[in-house]
Formats: structure tokens, sequence, C-alpha cells
DNA sequence: ATGAAAGTGAGATTGATTCTCACTTTGGGA
DNA sequence: TCCCAAAGTGAGAATCAATCTCACTTTCAT
């Protein structure tokens, strides 16, 4: 645990895959990775123009759409109508885990196994895409929840 | 399957639990089962104004929210930024399977299992509620597009 | 350096859903 | 059966996240 070094941001624009690099994405790029989990546009949008003043709130719409397009921003629920962001590195298929106390996002294995598949198949259906939320607590939060 | 009757439709009223039996709501009521799978607000208001004109909009989406209270209808997805609903009586833990090609809903048996649960587990996390969408085929729709 | 394409800010617009309000209907008691 | 408070209704206004418009600026391949 001396020389391993965790890797704690990706270079802002790469969240963008292809595109220009105007400092507006840039900043947006690096609020979005400073966020602490899950987040919607509205405050993605405060969290930039606090340290960059000036940026739109449709510019940070047009960033979040293109990280979208990019596969590097996800939507991982809802909160008050309002889509729940959240920046998605993870490369394998997985699902989210989003924390209803402090609004943490963890990763999570599919749990679409073959039982399922075999289950629906069995009926004659075919299940070709499927999309998946948990809610819960993150570990921070149910060590501090925990009593006794 | 000589006696056996299927029953095809529950007392309309019985879709809002509790509340007043007023025309129009027993008219969404019996629209809403005469729909064949899922579909939005907008839909069920075509539908149940083509047989009862002069049901308003407002009308139609309060009847939404009394069902849904009531546990009878429920979202199944989304469809053009549009709530995706569906009648669903089925008493136990489930989740659907909409169809893309002609919009029914299948009732699947929920995959959030023991080994899920102990995944997250595993990691300190705990997870409280979920929620899950499957899209594909229905076992018609398979059998129609299947081909040789 | 040049310019066509991409990005931006401010404000208008969209559109599903909710709210307001005056009016009507419902149904449990008296 | 009658009364009336509560619940429901219709039309239109309001909400509000998200998208679009447009004139202007920035980027970057050539
Ligand atoms: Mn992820
Ligand atoms: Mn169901
Ligand atoms: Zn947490
Ligand atoms: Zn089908």
């Amino acid at each position: 645990m001396s020389s391993r070094r965790t890797i704690r941001s990706t270079e802002p624009m790469a969240l963008y895959g292809r595109g220009r690099v105007s400092a507006q994405r840039a900043a947006i790029a690096k609020a979005a990775e400073a966020m602490s989990g899950a987040f919607v546009a509205e405050e993605l949008h405060r969290a930039v123009t606090s340290v960059e003043p000036g940026i739109g709130l449709a510019t940070v719409y047009r960033a979040i759409s293109a990280m979208q397009s990019a596969g590097t921003l996800v939507t991982v629920g809802e909160r008050d109508g309002c889509a729940l962001l959240a920046i998605c590195v993870r490369g394998d298929h997985h699902h989210h885990l989003v924390c209803t106390e402090c609004g943490a996002v963890v990763g999570i294995d599919c749990p679409i196994d073959e039982t399922t598949m075999r289950a629906a198949a069995r009926e004659g259906h075919l299940v070709t895409s499927h999309q998946i939320v948990l809610y819960g607590l993150c570990a921070r939060c149910r060590a501090r929840t925990e009593n006794t």
C-alpha cells in the first residue's frame, strides 16, 4: 500500500471521447468528476459556475449530452422529476446502486442471469435489453446508520 | 379446460381501491383494461374520449394517480419522454417486460436474488429497493419475427 | 494564417404533468 | 328520502426540466 497510486481523475476532455476542446467543456467535465456521487443538471451547473462563472445552463446540458454519447456519463435514476446523472468509467456491463442517504453511486454486477433469460424464454419471450436501478445505503452510510 | 373460465376483467372501480364511483373514472378504468399492453396518458385519454367524449385530460391524469395509489396501475417504462403505464393486478413482487414491437407487458419474476444482495453486502452496501424494466419481444411477436 | 464546423450564452419554446377554481356529483348519515 | 361536506370534474393557466434559436465566438485541420 506504499507505491500503489489510486487514479483519481481522468483527463477532463476524455469524458467526451470525440469533440472539440472548449474551456467550458473542460470546466464542466472537471466539475462533474468533482461531484460526489449522483447529481442533476442544475447541480452540475451550479458547481461549474461557482468556479467558472458565465457558463450557461444550455451549455451544461449540451456537455451532458456529449458525455452521455461518449458513454462516460449515465443516467442512474431520477430525483424530483430530474434525471440523476453520474460519471461511469467502468467498461463492463453493470448497473448502479444509488445511496438514498448521500447520493453515492456504486457499481453493481448485473443480476440478470441465465435463470431470468431462461424463464422468459420458457414463456416464449425474448429479453433484448434491460434497465436496472438499485437504491439503498452505501457502505459508509450503512456503517454510520448502524446502531449497537 | 372445459369448465375453467378465464377472468378477463375486474370490476372497473376495483382498480381504484377506495374512492367514489364517478362515471368518468369507471369509463377510464374500462378503457385502461381494454388497452393492449403499455400506454401513455394521452393514449388512454384518446381511448376514453372515443367512447365517452368530454372527459378532460386532467381527469385522466387524476384517475391514473388514483390507480397508481391503489397499486393497480404501474409505470413500466418511458416512451418519448412520457411515462409508460400498464395495469398490473399480480400481487407478488415482480417486474415487467415491455415488448418493443407491440407494447405488450409481461410479468417477470424478480431477478434480484441472494447472490446480488450478498455481493452488495460484501462491499458493505445495503440494497433497500430497486427498479427493473426489461425490453424485448413477447411470445407472439417473437414467433412472428421468427424466420425459417 | 484561414475558414468551415463546432461550441456558446441568453432567451424563447416545448410539452408532459400539475394546479386553480368555479361548478357538479357522490354517498354516508339524519 | 333528503342534505351537504367531501370528492370529482373540465377548461385553461401554470410549472419547469429540457431543447431549440440565433447571432456570435472558438477551435483546429488544412
Ligand atoms: Mn458505473
Ligand atoms: Mn405486473
Ligand atoms: Zn451513502
Ligand atoms: Zn409483442
